[in-house]
This record gives C-alpha cells, sequence and structure tokens, in this order.
DNA sequence: GTTTGATGTGGAAATTGTACACAATTATGC
DNA sequence: GCATAATTGTGTACAATTTCCACATCAAAC
C-alpha cells in the first residue's frame, strides 16, 4: 500500500459539547473519563475516530456510545490542536456541540451511563483543553441563537413562551421584555399555538407551543434577529 | 514513550483556500500540486501539519512557503474528514480561509510561485474535495460579510466607496442603491475620508478612504447588517 | 463650452424596534 | 366565598432604521 512519506501521523478525537436545557437552567453534560491519562476527572463526551469513519460518524456514534443519544442536534464547532493539549500523546481534537431536551433523555443518561448534568455556571475542572472548548461552544451558541431559531432544539415538543423567554435570558444573562419577546417570537410564523396549558408555574397557566417545521426549515437561514439591543449584550 | 493504545492514526493536512480582490472581481488562488497523485492538478494551498506546530501555526507556514504571504487574515472554517477524501491514505483536512488585497501581493505570487489567481467562476476543476471546500468558503464569507466588516481584508489601504460596493455587490451578485450604501457604511465609523481622489475610473474622480482601525476592532463583533434585504439574497 | 460618465448627496414613507402598564386568570388561605 | 398573590397575556406611542427614489457636481475629452 502507497502512503505519503515521512509524514507525521496524528490521533484525532471528537469532543462533543452538549448542552441541555431543564426548563430553568441551561446545562452542560460531562463524564468521568475511563482511561489514563486523567481517568475518573470530568471530561466532554470524547473519543478516536476509527479508520473508516467519517467525522460525523464519529461524533453521533461516541454521543451514542456515551450517552444513548440518537437524532440530535450536532453542529462541528472548531479544531483544537495545539502540540501538548493532550500529554500522552499528540491528538488533534474536533469539538462538536450539540443541544438536547433533557427531559427527554434524562432517565436513559442517568441509569445506564455515567454522565452527568453540571449547571453551566457550576462546571467543574475539565481535563486538557476541554474547559476552552466549553467557552468556544458557550460563544457560538449565543452567536447563533441570536440569529437562527436553534433554541428550539433544546425544548421539547411542547413548550410555553414564558420558557422559551427563560431560555433566551438564561443564555444571555439578561431580561428581555415580555410584551416585546412574544411578539418577536409570534411574528416569525415559527409556533403554533396549542389549546392546553402548562399549569405547574401559574395559576393561570400559559398555553403551550409547538414549532411549525416547515417555517423552521425555511427560515432557519434567515436573519431573524431575537435578541434586542445586541449591542448591550456578550456575544 | 506512552502513547494510546489500539488506535489508529491519521494524517492531518491544512487547506489554505485564499480569496481576493482585485478592484473588480473576487478571485481564488490556487496552485498546481507539487507531489503525486494528482501532480501538476490545480489545489488549494496545503501541506501536513508538523509535529511540534499548531494548526494556527501550520496554516501560516504553509501560506508563507507556497505564496510568500505573511499577517494576513486567516480563520478556521472546517475540518473535513471523509474517510475517502484522499486516495493515498486516509488524511484530515483542515480547511482555513484567507482574505487578502491581490495587488499588494501580486509580484510575490508571480514571481517566486507557481501560484495563479482565477476568477472565483472560473475555478477550474480542483482535487479531492477542495471544491466542495471552496463553496463552504464562499458561503462563510458571504455569511459573515453580512455582519462583519471583514471585507476590509480584501482591499488596500487606500480604497473608494465605489469600489467598496462593487466587491460587496461582486459578493452577494446583488445591485444596491449607492446613496444606501454609502450612507449605511459611513454610519459605522468605519471609514475616514482622505484629501485625495482616485482618479482611475472617473473624470471626477471619487475621494480616498481609509479604515479607522481602533472602530474596526471595536465594531468587529457587532451586528452591523451590510446588506439590505438579506431575506433575498441566497448566504 | 458642450458632452459625458462616474461621483456624491437628501428627504419622504414604510418598517422595525423599543419603552412602558394594566387587565385576566385561578389556586390558596382566610 | 372572597381577597390575595403569582403568573400570563396584550396595546400603544415614540424612536430608530431601512427603503425608495432623482438630481446636482465634477473634470476630462472633444
Amino acid at each position: 500500500m502507497i502512503r505519503y512519506f515521512g509524514q507525521t501521523r496524528i490521533l484525532v478525537a471528537v469532543d462533543c459539547i452538549i448542552f441541555g436545557f431543564d426548563g430553568d437552567h441551561l446545562k452542560l453534560l460531562l463524564i468521568q473519563r475511563g482511561f489514563e491519562p486523567e481517568a475518573k476527572k470530568w471530561s466532554l463526551m470524547g473519543g478516536f475516530i476509527q479508520p473508516e469513519e467519517s467525522l460525523a460518524d464519529a461524533s453521533n456514534r461516541i454521543l451514542k456510545e456515551l450517552t444513548g443519544l440518537e437524532g440530535v442536534y450536532l453542529e462541528q464547532l472548531k479544531c483544537f490542536g495545539a502540540p501538548e493539549r493532550d500529554p500522552i500523546e499528540r491528538t488533534i481534537g474536533i469539538a462538536y456541540f450539540s443541544l438536547i431536551d433533557i427531559n427527554k433523555y434524562q432517565k436513559q443518561i442517568n441509569d445506564k451511563y455515567h454522565a452527568e448534568w453540571f449547571l453551566l455556571n457550576e462546571v467543574p475542572k475539565l481535563i486538557f483543553d476541554h474547559e476552552e472548548m466549553v467557552e468556544t461552544a458557550k460563544r457560538q451558541l449565543r452567536y447563533k441563537a441570536a440569529l437562527h431559531p436553534i433554541l428550539f432544539e433544546l425544548l421539547p415538543e411542547k413548550f410555553t413562551i414564558p420558557q422559551l423567554q427563560n431560555l433566551y435570558e438564561g443564555i444571555y444573562a439578561a431580561t428581555f421584555d415580555k410584551r416585546n419577546f412574544s411578539r418577536k417570537l409570534l411574528s416569525t410564523g415559527l409556533l403554533i399555538r396549542q389549546k392546553d396549558k402548562h399549569k405547574e408555574n401559574s395559576k393561570k397557566g400559559a398555553f403551550y407551543y409547538t414549532l411549525n417545521k416547515t417555517q423552521y426549515k425555511d427560515k432557519f437561514q434567515s436573519f431573524l434577529n431575537f435578541v434586542p439591543n445586541p449591542e448591550s449584550l456578550i456575544l
């Protein structure tokens, strides 16, 4: 078999930053690393890419192996390649980020796997450069969510406008006027109002909405400017 | 030396998509590949990453070795990892894209290196998945230029508003109202009007402007909405 | 001094974004 | 059963931004 001569071959890993939303707070899914070095330390979901699999295949496989998740939102984020990022051996790390509805997967994650959800501002120390990856992912999430309806990936099928606002406010650590917020969201045509109400949070109850998936696909690439006064926020 | 056991190590290459603007048209810098396979075929600037260099170092080195360019705008674009993308041996390709002022580097590129500029819509067949890389880079350029003042990286130090508009119109294959365009650009505070005029294109001459670099750094991350009617454009 | 081709500028109308306050609902406790 | 309290849902006035549109200016070339 002919190969390129005189070049160094390197390990390539995929690391997944998995964000979830429990209705109140944004969370990050972490795992205790199962092998040395840094075994038992908290880490992103990661694994080496295999000879015959594409990057997307690898990230989906790793997500499935370590958490059981399948068919969730997964997007390539950035490639990290500092020579010393893994002390054992040079490894290129390709970061993917994923958005999921926590409740949908709560059980399987807790039961079968040793993954655990952490509040986004209570993330423990992570191995290698994983904290930098998380920071990059948070920035990307804030950036993209300001323009595109990406946050619906974090919500259950049925959700309320106050929940949605809660999510946006959490992500930008800001408060938005609810009249303007709901008008803006409704004007996108992305929401379909349901007949029933969510009654846990208030006596009056809040109408459920579902996502209009056709609109979602059509408008995903448009600039929708979900965030008011973006100049005043840190994206 | 301890290493990870039982994992496959892979070649990792960096490929640079280099855009230039000659005052009239957007162009792409290509090189004739110097080794087999596909020697003499047109290719992006690429090379394997070396054991001790970071990804950014590698892309800068490759740019310098193949074109002499240094200190230009360079941004990581995406990682391409289909198993069969290089027929000789599996190689991960990390694409970077770069924006330069053609005229500033015209001589050195032509003299010392075998690189050549192609009109963006007359790009020849490229090796491997390089055409896909170019398409991805074009999309990213259109996306980012709609929001951030990135296109100034393509212009010489002194430029005119009609040149600038020409560039935007080329990138979006659209025409913009020049009154609105110049008002919008001037309102950003990014432009400093010079005393002298560019006289080649008209009898009247057009004022030169330079970039206000302080404003440029400050506002680079803001959403500046350079593009009118973004809904009607393909980004 | 007339022609010509590109440059530079302003104002009206429409749209979008922002600020702001009060009524509706119903479980709860008295 | 009635007042309370917590949360939801909605409208209007004003400001800012975006869009649309047309004419005067300049200087080289003739």
